[in-house]
DNA sequence: AGCACGCCGACT
DNA sequence: GTCGGCGTGCTC
């Protein structure tokens, strides 16, 4: 007798684990890893569906209490088996239930409101219903609208409902009378929203210079060794690397396969999704998380039947069900929203190389500031490099100057503005040029604290600070909650308590107030929040209606706009922090980011960084432009640090509303944990960065090793024991591998 | 998630 | 005596 081990109905988060069913003889050949079927389960014999995930030859409980399979459901397309190895592979790997694993890999998990669109058509001969038309006409009592429509169908032979119920005035209940009489039947049918519009057909050809045709021949002529390698398309700013990325995938597509391109955030790179549009015009679908669920859905089928075949989106589109992947393009890898905040907290550049290995296709990712994990690994050989160091047009890389704010404030000047900074925004003032300022950090300022006891206000159901927004209320950026600002403060009833302007809102407010006669425009979170916001506000600046472009770092990802000639990083320590490891390096990338947009035109351009620390190797490697300046520093401290990609880091995440209990399990766990003897360093338990999140506590372990896999055993073991021992049942247990 | 089993209070 | 409250534990 052959096994299946089986995990029921994904929507039971609670049971986490296999169950093993008996192979009927008549299903031998259709029960594979992957498929879907349908099972019974439980006393009262209902039926429950669940996806296969390996075959067995030996019972783990006694024979007689297996039940046997009832059906396979078929698979609704031929990836599904793929899809669900990769499943298994990112609860393995990334530490989730596999419940959660599928969910996020199973697109159409919920169905989302399918947009359907009805259409009415003759179900007789057109001679009958015109006999039937005339019969009607010379009967005494006219049925007028049943005529009208009877002779629009004779006439049209097929009208959608809504020209029915719209143009011609007919009500619905005529059209049902016609189906009872079998005159004319009313059939569904799916539409498709294009998310994109309509636009025109694909444009020129790609001409690639030396060293892009290099790039796309060398991963041309390992396919066709049959190597499927990942690829790190390290090239600069305006090198061109999205030409790369649409030579491949002609490539590709000529080759009868699919594409999926990753993108860092949708709304941000307009201008990229309009660039592969204008290429592969109706072959292009997009996914983003702006879209609703009916949207997405359509897309993901549009995939799945193959009228798409590029699909351009964030993380998630990794997922995209094509039945011949043949190439996963990664923009921006270093980009942090690749990394999930939900569990599986997997990151896109790992399961992108994995769903690669199942496909049989080569990944690229590209950047010009790869991250220091990806440089790492193609250093050692585990990656392909492919460089591209020279910007495609000759432009000059722009002036970049550090300006340091400890002068600056013992020279008397508290403004935001250094006054270099002031100095050259008048300068582009007068020449009708533009400015961008960035502040790397919503919310950074907007914290409001108590000038005679020093406590800040904080979120009573988060244990984070409140942020004083414009109108006047304070606001939790964790959970939402809005609060009146009040008159004294709660902890000591002092009335000196004062609060900062959330930080761009401040830079606004400075800006104007230093330079009335400027036009600003402010892009953050919140004044983007419409479906449109990031366009809107990004035309308007194109289009030069402002002098003065204000915004959190989103603002310097990947717009090209000729006319700015100045970039001020206001302050450039904000991401320095060192409570995270990764400060030095997103400052760097968002430095050099910030530094490309200045310029982008025929007119050199200037950058100022505005530091606490100008002597910092990541400002001075922005400062010089230069990747590897940073690199060797940078690795060094990792590996010093143990820190990634020298070193791993597992956080276990343990939450409940009871401070008791969460107390009790965490010293628990922490405890089972170093019992185990595994020679991992073991931190903890403490409480989580944020101690308390929407009522629920949170405490944290932090295990670290340099070899991954060795942490992916702990998490495991950590599982069995939860499993196995009770009280679990109000306190959760997240796995986090590398936190960001 | 469901459903059974089970051990206590108030009803025909 | 037994009907039913929901606490606990199991589902291949």
């Amino acid at each position: 007798m052959r096994y299946a081990d089986i995990i029921v109905d994904i929507t039971l988060e609670k049971l986490d684990r296999t169950f093993q069913y008996a192979i009927p003889e008549e299903l031998t050949g259709e029960v594979r890893p992957g498929v879907q079927v349908t099972i019974p389960f439980g006393a009262g014999g209902r039926t429950l569906s669940g996806f296969v995930l390996t075959i067995s030859e030996q019972p783990k409980i006694a024979p007689e209490k297996i039940k046997p399979i009832i059906c396979v459901n078929h698979e609704r397309y031929a990836v599904q088996g793929q899809l669900v190895s990769l499943a298994a592979w990112m609860a393995e790997h990334f530490g989730s239930t596999m419940n959660q694993a599928l969910k996020t890999v199973l697109p159409a998990g919920k169905k989302g409101n399918i947009k359907k669109r009805k259409i009415v058509s003759l179900s007789i001969p057109v001679e009958e219903a015109e006999e039937k038309l005339r019969e009607l006409s010379t009967k005494k009592r006219h049925s007028v609208a049943k005529e009208r429509l009877l002779e629009a169908l004779v006439d049209e032979s097929e009208i959608p409902w809504e020209v029915i119920t719209g143009k011609l005035n007919i009500n619905s209940s005529i059209i049902r009378g016609l189906e009872k009489d079998a005159i004319a039947e009313v059939r569904e049918e799916r539409t498709f929203r294009n998310p994109l519009g309509d636009l025109s057909a694909p444009g020129k050809v790609i001409e690639l210079n030396e060293s892009q045709k290099s790039c796309v021949d060398r991963v041309l002529s390992d396919m066709a060794k049959g190597e499927n390698n990942t690829y790190l398309l390290y090239g600069v700013t305006g090198s061109g690397k999205t030409e790369v990325y649409m030579e491949l995938i002609r490539e590709t597509l000529s080759a009868g396969k699919e594409a999926i391109v990753l993108i860092p955030e949708i709304a941000l790179t307009y201008q990229t999704v309009m660039r592969f549009y204008r290429h592969f015009g109706d072959q292009v679908s997009i996914l983003n998380s702006r879209m609703s669920e009916g949207e997405r859905t359509d897309q993901i089928d549009r995939a799945r039947k193959g009228d798409c075949k590029i699909m351009i989106g964030p993380r998630s589109a990794l997922f995209t069900p094509f039945q011949n992947l043949g190439l996963i393009i990664i923009d921006e890898e270093h980009e942090n929203s690749y990394k999930s905040e939900q569990a599986p907290k997997y990151h896109a550049r790992d399961v992108a190389i994995e769903r690669a290995r199942l496909a049989e296709c080569p990944v690229i990712l590209g950047s010009a500031t790869p991250s220091v994990e990806s440089y790492r690994r193609a250093e050692r050989g585990e990656y392909v490099m492919l460089r591209m160091p020279n910007r495609v047009a000759d432009r000059s890389l722009p002036e970049c100057e550090i300006v340091d704010l400890r002068s600056e404030l013992k020279s008397g000047n508290r403004s935001i503005l250094s006054m270099r900074l002031q100095e050259l925004m008048e300068d582009r003032l007068a020449k009708q040029e533009q400015t961008m300022l960035f502040l790397n950090r919503r919310g950074m300022m907007g914290s409001v604290s108590c000038r005679a006891c020093g406590k800040s206000l904080k979120c009573p159901h988060c244990d984070v600070s409140l942020s004083l927004h414009r109108d006047g209320k304070l606001h939790c950026h964790y959970c939402g909650h809005v609060e009146r600002k009040p008159d004294t403060c709660p902890h000591c009833g002092s009335e000196y308590i004062g609060g900062f302007k959330v930080g761009t809102e401040m830079v606004e407010d400075m800006v104007k107030a230093r330079f009335p006669e400027a036009r600003v425009l402010r892009m953050d979170a919140d004044t983007t929040k419409g479906k449109e916001g990031h366009k809107d506000i990004l035309e308007a600046f194109a289009n030069k209606e402002a002098d003065i472009l204000v915004g959190t770092q989103m603002i310097v990802k990947g717009h090209d706009f000729p006319n700015v000639t100045l970039v001020g990083a206001l302050a450039a320590d904000l991401s320095l922090n060192a409570s995270d490891y990764r400060g030095p390096e997103r400052t760097f990338q968002l430095l050099t980011q910030a530094a490309g947009r200045a310029g982008r035109g025929e007119k050199a351009g200037s950058v100022v960084i505005q530091t606490y620390q100008p002597e910092h190797y990541s400002i001075l490697a922005a400062r010089d432009q230069d990747y590897s300046e940073f690199y060797e520093e940078e690795i060094l401290y990792r590996q010093m640090m143990h820190y990634p990609p020298e070193g791993h880091m597992l956080q276990v995440l343990l939450t409940s509303p009871s401070l008791k209990h969460l107390t009790e399990k965490a010293d628990e766990v922490a405890g089972f944990i170093r019992a185990q003897d595994l020679h991992l360093r073991i931190l903890g338990p403490e409480d989580d960065r944020i101690a308390k999140l929407q009522d629920v506590y949170r405490k944290t372990v932090y295990l670290k090793d340099s070899d991954y896999d060795r942490l992916v055993d702990a998490k495991n073991r950590i599982g069995d024991y939860i499993r196995a021992t009770s009280g679990f049942n109000d306190v959760y247990v997240w796995f986090d591998f590398d936190p960001q």
